[in-house]
DNA sequence: CTATCTGCAAAGTCTTTGCACTTTT
DNA sequence: AAAAGTGCAAAGACTTTGCAGATAG
């Protein structure tokens, strides 16, 4: 069977992820990694999120420019409101819609629902530098 | 200056659009049109949607598999709720929350802001085969 | 020691671009 | 006829896979 090891690979991979305010793609966090002078292969990146993923531990969510984000999953499921422009990342709660969309989906007969949030916008700082 | 043609790809594309509820990707217009004996090429298919997404009549989303999905942007602004399995898509409305997600926005001095939103799901005939 | 992991290079997707040809106007 | 559009093939970006060598336990 499949007992994962510990290698400092990964531990860097996380650590990037988490100094990114986790929120970050793959291609990020290896030029984050190698910026460091450590070295490492692309391909590692890529498995190490992967584990992460599957682990539970951290999302994996597309953006609008093809890339796959990744991002820590937290126990209290809140969501994201994005500067286009610089990336800042406000997190967010929306009380009541929890519910809202899980009654939705047994209306409509659907189980195992899960959701994709995600507001895009201009920040303050970059609305006024344009 | 750039006066845009009409051409039949392109009413095609846009009709291929319509057809799948206003929910699909480049790739599977292009599959719809010519699987219809009709003869075009990718590049057109990329090419009507760009256009379509400048015009502003279409919305561009990145969607989990790294394809982008494109759909009409409707004034009633509505969402979907999409089974994992067997694709099928129910489109439904959120009283309250359009409204919620401006004044939260505006709350962090977001501007320009989009929202996306989709649940995804196993839908009853699904639920029940598995 | 040995199952797992790493990293290179090659392959696979989706999407875009260059360029000659066709079509709308 | 001329500007705009089309389509092929090649290129680009991100991600995955195969495999030999390295490493954690």
């Amino acid at each position: 069977m499949s007992t994962k090891r510990s290698t400092w690979q990964k531990v860097a991979v996380r650590q990037a992820l988490e100094e990114s305010n986790g929120f970050a793609s793959a291609q990020e966090i290896f030029q984050m990694i190698i910026s460091t002078g450590l070295k490492l292969g692309l391909t590692t990146v890529y498995r190490a999120l992967t584990e992460l993923v599957e682990s539970g531990d951290v999302d994996a969510l597309a953006s609008e420019d093809g890339e796959t984000k990744y991002r820590f999953c937290s126990n209290d499921h809140h969501h994201h409101l994005i500067c286009r422009q610089c990336g800042e990342t406000v997190e967010f709660d929306l009380a009541g819609f929890e519910a809202a969309t899980s009654e939705l989906a047994a209306k409509h007969g659907f189980t195992s629902v899960t959701h994709s949030i995600e507001l895009f916008g201009i920040c303050e700082k970059c609305g006024v530098a344009s």
